[in-house]
RNA sequence: GGGCGGUUAGCUCAGCGGUAGAGCAUCGGUUUUACAAGCCGGGGGUCGCAGGUUCGAACCCUGCACCGCCCA
């Protein structure tokens, strides 16, 4: 025998985690096996940004796959997931810019080599932050293939990407409308682009009309552009300016003239219908210059100042400065028509939330529209499938409606753009290793500044990571993946971009399935964020209820593609189950003292009604819980999992246990041994730690729950006929404890109670559980009889086919008692009287299906009896 | 303006065509030898509104209202 030392008196998680996230890890139990001939089941976890600290989103991303990996592991399945961090570069770039503005430098001071030295050495003290966070959450990572979009391998396979899509043509430089966040120094994509309502202004203004003394208005957001402006257009329809086709506006401020234009995309409703064109500084305006050959003047540079060619009294002026002094010399001129409110979309840095300027520069670009064909095809196809499938769509809108994809960041931090200019010809090289000289002219060369979007390295994520460009034996085993757990944040930044390099670089789909979480919010359904001072830190969370607590309440409130709302109360819920778990497996381990006993050999001999019904409800459960494991419902998992412990395990079979063990039943210690030690099984996804713990004190474990195989759905332990009898057991349980507290009787007083037999079947099943019956309902007698003894101050009671008669200790209080019949009868008679009204519908007979008719009418019969049991009961009171 | 989602018990949410459920909260009882982070029992809902389909609608369809998110 081996139980080892007794359990403590309550679960204390904390040496629990310690203990075991350390053995799992030591003991290599989640590093994978790329030779392994079993199936093969692969996960990449999404790379945690490399500055960062866990927060509840993390926690929840991580813990539901993990919940599967666990699983499957159990399954048998050859399980790789793979950890990382992602070098974040808009963030850590702007970290060490503030760093070193504390000490008073800037970048352009201390020099590109001497930045990159301070943020790798700031990387190498912070990375560990967030992994040693992750070990926390009881992942199953498997640390030996660690990965950091930085690392030299990865670097290569960004590389690689590059020049590839390059030579392609997939690769382009251009000279374009961007947009470009003026604090942070750097342009953007389109989608890093956060457009709020705001309320602002229409500037309606007053440009004169060459040669006349006619003017036109127009009306405009930004006035401040106008000293950009090189057209004005309106729509050719427009009958209102139909005269000025051909013809010249004087620029106000600038005095320049510049051409009326006509294009259908003028909106005529729109301000007085006639649009200011500024291309170097509107997208709209941008696509208008190119198609009628305007000239793009700058007039605001990168970083949000108006430049030379604003003119001299506004040159050097920050944008809204500009903007104000515009509008002041414009109402001094008289050009100023009015000012109206408008409320219009403003896009936003998603890192810093600064205004975004529209910025004209030379940006290389991914030519998106072939790749991303190829991803909205799989996903049409369901090659890879979104769940909930609902967010297929939003994947679609965009991809369908998908612009190229701007990759350059004017930052440090990050993986150089492989690409270097001649100095003397200004010849572009493309290629993995820098060029010595020009292959043109020979001349010297120089490397673009710039690096990628981190967007570009992450999407190589699912592949990268397991080696490639080499074709290594991870790649080959693991790749595809099987499931990416992510939020629908990020389905256009990350998951459609790894779609389309997937496909394009391995000519297979990164992951079969998308897994999108919700998001995670207060009890108010606010958005948890550090300003509102909301926010439940997950760490402080383990601190508080243990990892196991936090782990189940995430999964318990995961409905996929809801956001949830999280509250500690809740997990404090579940920091009890976690207790309830321990002291259940107390009880078990306190009578396993001579060892276990090997369980029945036959499926059924020798065991007792609980123990069939146990093990069919096991059986049940189990099969149930795979399902839903299966469709990723994790909330009806956890729920499952936890009424079955909870309100069948611990609440029922424990205690009819106890009769059994009480005679001494071998088999009935063997059934509770082995139905703990698959609860344990079935747990160990959701509450790691405390299962392996727990596990660990069993007679004959292994050596590690989580390589123990999961509990198989034993077909031969289904058992109807037992599940039939025990609701009648707990049925006469629980009426009899209806009865008692509703007439305040205490549980202390042990009661004779008398049941009327019913057919002679179900009267016998119920004689041979007298014991259980007994034990349960707290009675010191229990006794059969034909017809229930009248005048004897029975209170009486229904219990499915049976009547019974608790005798009262002392006499009852007859109100009380004819106020609980009265009750019961009044629901009944309510019930019965919707059932017949529903058969009294001839359409309902002749057309519902025979079943559900059949149903009814036993259903009526059965309420019936039961209204006249309880009429009769009451009758009797009455005297 | 386009798209997606939500509206069910006091709170947070399941259920998505055939007897309205869970957890928490609440009320009453209770130191029954695994657990007071417990045990036993109870109360509580015209399933947002209005139509329609159906023998039958919380569930399907249409419209409306309100809330949230994404895109333009």
């Amino acid at each position: 025998m081996s139980t080892k030392e007794e359990l403590a008196k309550a679960y204390d998680p904390k040496p629990v985690e310690e203990k075991w996230g350390k053995f799992w890890i030591d003991e290599g139990l989640y590093v994978a096996d790329a030779k392994s001939d079993k199936p093969k089941f692969s996960m990449v976890l999404p790379p945690a940004n490399v500055t960062g600290i866990l927060h509840m989103g993390h926690a929840l991303c991580f813990t539901l796959p993990d919940i599967i990996t666990r699983w499957k592991r159990m399954r048998g399945y050859n399980c790789l997931w793979l950890p990382g961090t992602d070098h974040a570069s808009i963030a850590v770039h702007n970290v060490i810019e503030k760093k070193l503005a504390a000490e008073g430098k800037t970048r352009e001071t201390v020099g590109r080599e001497e930045f990159l030295r301070v943020a790798w050495e700031w990387k190498r003290k912070y990375a560990g932050v967030i992994t040693s966070q992750l070990r926390k959450l009881g992942l199953s990572l498997d640390w030996s293939r660690e990965r950091f979009t930085m690392d030299e391998g990865f670097s290569r396979a960004v590389n690689q990407v590059f020049v590839s899509l390059y030579d392609e043509g997939l690769i382009y430089r251009d000279y374009f409308l961007v947009n470009r966040c003026p604090r942070c120094r750097t342009v953007l994509s389109d989608i890093e682009i956060e457009h709020k309502d705001l309320h602002g202004k229409l500037w309606h203004i007053r440009y004169r009309v060459e040669g006349s003394d006619e003017s036109v208005v127009v009306a405009t957001t930004r006035p401040e552009t106008m000293l950009g402006d090189t057209a004005l257009a309106v729509h050719p329809d427009d009958e209102r300016y139909a005269h000025l086709h051909g013809k010249r506006v004087i620029l106000p401020l600038q005095e320049r003239p510049i051409p009326v234009i006509t294009d259908e995309r003028v909106e005529r409703e729109f301000g007085t219908g006639a649009v200011k064109v500024t291309p170097a500084h509107d997208p709209v305006d941008f696509e208008l210059g190119k198609k009628h050959g305007l000239e793009q003047i700058i007039v605001i540079d990168g970083e949000g100042r108006m430049t030379e060619a604003a003119g001299p009294e506004f040159a050097g002026l920050d944008r809204f400065a500009a903007r104000a002094k515009v509008v002041e010399a414009l109402q001094a001129g008289g050009l100023l028509v009015k000012i109206e409110d408008h409320d219009h979309a403003v896009g936003h840095c998603y890192r810093c939330h600064s205004v975004i300027e529209p910025h004209l520069s030379w940006q290389w670009f991914v030519r998106i529209k072939t790749l991303a064909d190829e991803a909205i095809r799989v996903v049409e196809d369901g090659s890879i499938e979104f769940v909930p499938p609902n967010w297929s769509k939003t994947y679609f809108e965009w991809m369908y409606n998908i612009h190229d994809w701007c990759i350059s960041r004017q930052l440090w931090w990050g993986h150089r753009i492989p690409a270097w200019y001649c100095r003397d010809c200004g010849r572009v090289h493309v290629a993995m290793e820098a060029p010595a000289r020009c292959a043109g002219c020979g001349g010297p060369l120089v490397q673009d500044e710039d690096v990628l979007d981190t967007w570009f390295s992450s999407a190589l994520w699912p592949f990268g990571t397991l080696g490639w460009p080499e074709e290594t034996e991870d790649l080959k085993t693991f790749y595809p993946t099987d499931l990416m757990s992510t939020g629908f944040d990020i389905i256009f930044f990350w998951v459609a971009r790894m779609i389309m390099m997937g496909l394009k670089f391995r000519g297979q789909i990164p992951f079969r399935q998308v897994f999108i979480n919700g998001l995670v919010r207060d009890l108010k359904r606010r958005k948890m964020s550090k300003s509102e001072g909301n926010i439940i830190d997950p760490l402080e969370m383990i601190d508080k209820y243990g990892t196991d607590a936090l782990r189940f309440t995430l999964a318990a409130l995961a409905v996929p593609g809801m956001d949830l709302a999280l509250s500690e109360e809740r997990m404090a819920g579940y920091q009890a189950f976690a207790n309830k778990i321990w002291n259940a497996s107390r009880f078990v381990l306190m009578n396993l003292e001579d060892g276990r006993p090997a369980a029945p050999a036959a499926p059924q001999a020798g065991l007792s009604l609980a123990d069939r019904w146990i093990r069919s409800r096991l059986a049940a459960v189990t099969a149930a819980l795979n399902e839903s494991l299966d469709r990723y419902k994790f909330y009806e998992a956890a729920d499952i999992v936890y009424h079955f412990v909870w309100h069948e395990f611990c609440d029922w079979y424990i205690e009819f246990a106890k009769v059994g063990l009480r005679e001494g039943s071998a088999a009935t210690e063997a059934v509770l041994a082995d139905a703990l030690d698959r609860i344990l099984r079935l747990l160990h996804p959701f509450m790691p730690f405390i299962t392996e713990e727990i596990w660990q004190h069993l007679p004959g474990a292994g050596k590690s729950i989580s390589v123990a195989p999961f509990p198989a759905a034993e077909p031969g332990w289904a058992d109807a006929a037992a599940e039939k009898t025990m609701a009648l057991v707990q049925a006469v349980i629980v009426e009899t404890r209806t009865v008692r507290a509703g007439n305040r009787i205490a549980p202390k007083d042990k009661l004779r109670l008398i049941v009327k037999s019913a057919g002679p079947e179900e009267t016998a099943a119920l004689q041979a559980q007298a014991a259980l019956v007994k034990t349960l309902a707290g009675l010191e007698s229990l006794e059969f009889a034909a017809v229930l003894p009248e005048g004897e101050g029975l209170l009486k009671g229904v219990a499915g086919p049976f009547e019974i008669g608790v005798v009262p200790p002392r006499p009852a209080d007859a109100g009380k008692e004819r106020e609980r019949l009265q009750k019961d009868l009044a629901k009944a008679a309510a019930e019965i009287e919707k059932i017949e009204r529903k058969l009294a519908n001839a359409d309902f007979v002749a057309k519902a299906p025979a079943e559900v008719v059949a149903e009814n009418r036993a259903r009526l019969e059965d309420l019936r009896t039961r209204r006249d049991k309880l009429g009769r009961n009451l009758a009797a009171l009455g005297d």
